[in-house]
DNA sequence: GTTATTAATGAAAATGATTGTCATTATGAT
DNA sequence: ATCATAATGACAATCATTTTCATTAATAAC
């Protein structure tokens, strides 16, 4: 069955229906390394699955953001980009080239950082009264190619 | 003389002016607690500056990123915010309400960030060869009146 | 399998933030 | 005061994203 799929169960009863366009988005995200925009991933699905409509990719871009199977950047290009979040992979944090756009991911010294991370978390939601659900942490600089 | 400024020496030569947009700007920019959006800047300006133009704005909120001057926040609301970044005043870290999009400033562990920060900062640039310019920390949840 | 319900879709229009154009104005060096 | 040109305001243009609406397709109930 072509629509069979590790995802699939997430999309069980009457609330959300397991679509082609759903599973060609995670299938496309979960398979590239890079932080692909709504525009991208349109041209790229459109190559093979001919007829499909950019509205249709933002609706479900926000929905599978919304479900936790994607995350979506910004970086400050005025547009969002999107990469797949695996449950097993572990957490991972970007170095941003300010000029040429390129996103690297790094998870080195995440042990470290998520320490940190989780402490102060805590701190902050004693403080400020404030339930942390998530974080970015990013570096902008000159990759090695723009420097 | 109405455009002396401690913002003024950073606009010599005949490359950018002084101008008065400039100073309203940062003058409102440095006197509020609040992320303002352009909109929102030009909103208020317009009551102290009739006939000042939205592009203006714009222009000048770019300028003044490039000279580091205001920070450009992008909290995934589609439009930038900013923050006036003043030399002498403790970094900061932002801790953002999904639900109301209220951003509360926080500088406390920022010892501990930051040296975390220097250190890995270190690193980055020996492993990927990078320049790291500046980062970005942000939590995102659930304030005390969302939560 | 057939049918009924309604979520999902594609196309196109609408929106909202931001940028570009251009004629006019105003700053700062002389 | 004069001059070169940076900065401006008005408005058009662009780009990402959202909305609308008639049609299609996924699933549950039969």
């Amino acid at each position: 069955m072509v629509l069979a799929h590790m995802w699939r169960h997430r999309f069980k009863g009457d609330v959300f229906r397991w679509t082609l366009t759903r599973k060609a988005i995670l299938d496309l995200l979960s398979s590239t390394l890079k932080h692909m925009s709504a525009q991208e991933i349109y041209d790229t699905l459109l190559k093979s699955y001919p007829g499909i409509g950019l509205s249709t990719i933002y609706r479900n871009l926000d929905l599978l953001s919304r479900m936790g199977l994607v995350n979506r950047l910004n970086i400050g290009e005025g547009k969002s980009r999107y990469e797949y979040r695996s449950s097993e992979e572990k957490a991972h944090h970007h170095l941003i080239c300010t000029n040429c756009g390129k996103i690297i991911d790094y998870s080195d010294f995440l042990d470290e950082e998520l320490d940190l991370v989780g402490k102060i978390e805590k701190k902050l939601a004693r403080k400020y009264n404030f339930i942390v659900k998530d974080h970015n942490i990013d570096f902008c600089g000159l990759c090695k190619d723009c420097r």
